[in-house]
RNA sequence: GCCCAGAUAGCUCAGUUGGUAGAGCAGUGGACUGAAAAUCCACGUGUCGCUGGUUCGAUUCCGGCUCUGGGCA
């Protein structure tokens, strides 16, 4: 027995049945690494898991944000630790299920971050410069604040370079640096990590299926009502389902083309997945139908 | 049946004043350490519909044929 499980993998492969499945064999309970299921109301789109689907087994992490509030890698690290302790102090297991590869990172390697809350003024006073003088001068700052960063980021990717800044601002060292040391990190847990996975074809097919599953479901509906009170640029409108939605309720694109663009960008989408957990060391990867805690002698 | 316009990468199309061709999208690989369902990078040989002709040389010009649109009867 480990001290912790991890179940991930890319969107569509049937990660949070597997995690019940194992939760009941092993008395665990389950943590959702997925940044979009924190999200209140943002169900179809997200795939969240039903109460029914649960058979009982305890979730953590989802519905507990409204959708107009921020959410990110240091908030959900915290949770999640948290999570794991109580977990661990009622005797039972802790599984992280999710495909959101940064996020299990975190937890599984316990990165660090800085404990200030990230100065959102500064972020928007950097965007303002980009769109206005464009991100050559912002990579020029940058070279100034963190050379080594110049070499590691490429110009054209803005989020990056902001967030380097934005590091350099708030504790006067070098993000280039902080990664490095990071990166030398051993897990911090005993864990067992999956990752589920199946033939590219087959899993574009089922995503495919999924987007119009999703739709025949409602989610329309699902975005329009949240289109009421939550601006565009909120986080929790960045998610696949949600963007695309939006895009075509303000009359931007037809239904068709909505569609069509959700499924190109999940299957996108869960490329990169596959990608970010490509390069996690001892992992095991398994097929939807192969779980070994299925098998009846498995421990 | 006649007239017109097309036929080029998986898809949509550009182009070659004749020297065997290139964009976008799709697809593939990768990066990522407080937006991550976000953001960013790299990768382009295909009987240029078929067949004759002209030419040193045709995907490009000319003829015929086939197919697809549209129009006229």
């Amino acid at each position: 027995m480990k001290d912790l499980y991890i179940i991930a993998g890319p969107t569509a492969t049937g990660k949070s049945a597997a995690a019940v499945r194992l939760a009941k064999k092993i008395n665990g309970e389950v943590i959702s690494a997925d940044s979009m299921q924190v999200y209140r109301g943002m169900d179809i789109g997200t795939a969240k898991i039903t109460e029914e689907e649960t058979e009982g087994v305890p979730h953590h992490l989802i519905d507990i944000l409204d959708p107009t509030e921020e959410f990110n890698i240091n908030i959900f690290q915290k949770l999640c630790k948290k999570a794991i302790t109580e977990i661990k102090e009622r005797g039972r297991v802790p599984i992280i299920c999710g495909g959101t590869g940064f996020y299990i990172q975190s937890v599984l390697y316990d990165i660090e971050f800085t404990e200030e809350e990230t100065d959102l003024s500064y972020r928007r006073e950097l965007e303002e410069i980009y769109r206005e003088k464009g991100g050559e001068v912002l990579f020029e700052m940058l070279r100034e604040a963190d050379p080594a960063s110049c070499e590691a980021i490429h110009p054209n990717n803005i989020k990056r370079v902001i967030r380097a800044l934005e590091y350099h601002k708030e504790t006067g060292g070098q993000i280039s640096s902080h990664n490095e040391e990071q990166r030398k990190k051993k897990p911090a847990y005993d864990a067992a990590f999956y990752v589920l996975y199946d033939e590219r074809k087959l899993m574009y097919e089922r995503i495919d299926r999924r987007v119009d599953k999703m739709i025949e479901a409602g989610l329309v509906d699902e975005v329009r009502k949240l289109r009421e009170y939550v601006p565009r640029n909120a986080v929790s409108m960045q998610g696949l389902g949600y963007k695309e939605i939006y895009a075509y309720l303000e009359g931007e694109c037809t239904l068709d083309e909505a569609v069509y663009i959700l499924k190109r960008d999940t299957r996108h989408f869960a490329k990169r997945q596959i990608t970010w957990f490509k390069r996690e060391k001892d992992t095991r990867w398994i097929k939807p139908g192969e779980c070994p805690w299925d098998a009846e002698n498995w421990k």
